[in-house]
DNA sequence: CCCGTTTTATACGGTGGCGTATACATAGTG
DNA sequence: CACTATGTATACGCCACCGTATAAAACGGG
């Protein structure tokens, strides 16, 4: 019994997918073979068609989400273009709010501190990323130190907003978010540069 | 065969400690009964004497490390006193230098985004630092929104430092860091609070 | 020194997961 | 229409793990 289908991907693309959608949801131990195939409706018996093994999955799910969340991302932001904060935001939203590539993301930061293989990946993309917030940052802070130390922070709070749980009283953690990113992202009052 | 012991602690508490240490090393999947009690040199037999069940020993693993990573860090920077950044820094050298609690902390982090009562726990432990942060902060900068906002820059960064694996050319991930902290801990130049 | 409590070793049944083997189905192509 | 990919179902052996049962050992208080 065919599924319903109708699409013109390949059916390792969908195990690829589905992995991502396991580990999302619940880390590289999630990623189950069995556990897949019940999702997409079939059993295990074609999966050692695409794939050497259950490791030869997780690589490629790594491959598939380094493309997607570097070139397709930094491609995007690029070529809708607008002023530098505007960029930084659109990189953010594109990156970190999005249904699939975050939490995705997420999962592979926890899971690179424990394969270096996986941090050796994590390093391109966010080298990458860092790039295009040093350049962003550098348009309207002339101090390189200060530039490096502002996009540090302006990553961390993208990435370390989702593994804090504290709460802020009246205010919504959207608000407080909206003034870190005025301190971060507003040109420094006693900068002369550029 | 009794191991070398000579310690005092219950049997129980050193599953608890064993416990967390592979839950530092792997993440919640990691943290198996037959696993422990080979690092602990013994047969899984007694676990059930101390514990009802795995899910036990997890619950018990969060209570030692809820204990462990608010009253006794608080109270310690609470009693060896200084000023306010001094405060903030020893803060986070207890809680996110210590090569044990520190890895700890990371994984119920992760483990906090798939389940709710984690999360829960997570929470507040996050609020107390927070609350810490809150009142450091608010000694040299009197905006109270600007506070809120340093206090989750500060946060994230402390957390998400370590879910980051960007380089920073020439300078070390500490440079940036110091570099980071100074803009965050700084009195704004145009307070006149307090 | 003896008895109850606690900790332990061992053995068992059950489950879930991996990877293999084999045979069936369903295209797509000449 | 065959013939060959490719995907699929089913069944198998294997291993890691959970939780239970049971009996032996170690320990501590009377």
């Amino acid at each position: 019994m065919r599924h319903i289908v109708g699409a013109t991907r390949t059916t390792r693309d969908r195990w690829i997918e589905e992995g991502l959608r396991a580990l999302a949801a619940g880390g590289p131990d999630a990623v189950r073979v069995e556990a897949l195939a019940k999702r997409l409706g079939v059993t295990k018996g074609g999966f050692y068609g695409s794939f050497a093994d259950r490791d030869a999955l997780l690589n490629a799910m790594l491959d598939a989400w380094e493309r997607e969340s570097t070139d397709e991302v930094i491609d995007r932001v690029e070529r809708e273009g607008g002023d530098p904060k505007a960029k930084i935001h659109r990189a953010g939203v594109l990156t970190f709010s999005d249904d699939r590539l975050l939490p995705v993301d997420l999962a592979i930061r926890d899971w690179a501190r424990r394969d270096e293989a996986v941090a050796e990946r994590l390093r391109r993309v966010d080298n990458r990323r860092m790039a295009l917030l040093r350049e962003m940052i550098g348009t309207f802070c002339s101090d390189a130190d200060e530039v490096e130390a502002r996009s540090l922070l302006a990553f961390c709070v993208a990435i370390g907003e989702h593994f804090l749980a504290a709460d802020h009283g009246d205010r919504t953690r959207a608000q407080v978010l909206a003034r870190a990113a005025d301190l971060l992202l507003d040109r420094p009052r006693d900068d002369h540069g550029r």
